[in-house]
DNA sequence: ACTCGTCAATACATGAGTGTATGGTACTAA
DNA sequence: TTAGTACCATACACTCATGTATTGACGAGT
């Protein structure tokens, strides 16, 4: 294999580790000896470890998202695309979704760049919804709920799969596609409009 | 203020911190120079780091639920605890829990705390359900999602108040104690059977 | 053949944090 | 009063990681 590394090869190895081993193995020492060279190379691409933890988090803000909605595009109708979505989504558990998550907890360039992603994507869902007929106000509300859901089962590290996915996909849809007139008289109506401080 | 610590007093200081800036603020050093003391009174009550982190989980694992569990007992009909617990759950952002998931993500007691704690959550609101007239299975799925909901929620670090609040409850209520009935038409049921490897 | 640009090794100074050993203080009980 | 117990300070040896400086290797263009 290659001796001589370019700044897209520490990138790349830095995203690969961070999903492996999380952002505290994201350090020059480590990270050149796994890659068997000394940091004489790291510092070379770059000026610190802050400016490289910039460019990792940039790297990745610019490609987690894009791709997929790019290839959900060509299947066809709104509902479709939705469950296509739903169920990728909810099928693998997204392990660098979850260590972006811990790093941003530690790391303001990456929290701006997680909740970028995260409008993103609640407004591509937000925008299917529409498309699929649910009247604005409403996809908001329910955009926001599918993704929390996508988040938080991403977050236990829960990766359906058989008949748990089908029920918990057709669930979904009805969040999302519900008429939102099902039984009402079941629910606690009249303490809805309450208020918390 | 008195100088002689606990080992309860290092415990929940180590809690207040967590919250306020992250898991490693959870160091020997930096804690004992905001007590005001020294690392000598530390090494007195732990063995070493990973004990006291152990005891910190701990603790966390014994407190973050049960309370909030209890209290909501007192709300009589299961449709109104979990009207309450919604509304709760999503008004504040939880911070604690928030870097508890950040910190399980680099240390393995922590993880399992806190798959305890997801585990006792959505069992508790599968029960909730079930006592709301929803059949067994759909309950599970159901709890699964609202609780997803929560932790994305809260990963996202939303706090919801006013009319998003009242509009984001009521359609989780639905989502929980809907019938399921509801416009099945609309769906996408042919699909719903296929498989993803 | 030479030299320039690119990439990497080595050596050094520095800092933050751990864990241990040992001694000190202060309350408590007989 | 004296001994013990509980808590804390200080000093030390050690590890890991950073960032900087200096030098080395090597291919490409002229």
């Amino acid at each position: 294999m290659d001796k001589r590394l370019t700044a897209r090869d520490w990138i790349d190895f830095a995203l690969a580790t961070l999903a492996r081993e999380g952002f505290d193995a994201l350090k020059a020492d480590l990270l050149a000896r796994k890659l068997g060279v000394s940091r004489g190379s790291f510092y070379w691409h770059f000026s610190d470890l802050g400016q490289f933890h910039g460019r990792v988090i940039e790297h990745w803000r610019e490609t987690a998202t894009e791709a997929i909605i790019a290839d959900l595009e060509s299947y066809g109708a709104a509902v479709a695309r939705l469950e296509v979505l739903l169920r990728r989504a909810f099928a693998h558990s997204a392990v660098l979704e979850v260590r972006m998550r811990a790093w941003a907890d530690h790391n303001a360039e990456a929290a701006r760049a997680l909740a970028a992603i995260d409008r993103r994507r609640r407004d591509y869902i937000e925008r299917l919804l529409i498309e699929a007929g649910i009247a604005a106000p409403l996809a908001a509300t329910r955009a926001q709920l599918l993704y929390w859901a996508y988040l938080g089962a991403a977050l236990s590290r829960s990766k359906l799969g058989g008949d748990r996915l089908d029920r918990t996909v057709a669930e979904l849809m009805l969040i999302g596609l519900g008429d939102g007139a099902r039984s009402p008289s079941r629910l606690a109506v009249p303490s809805q409009r309450r208020r918390l401080g």
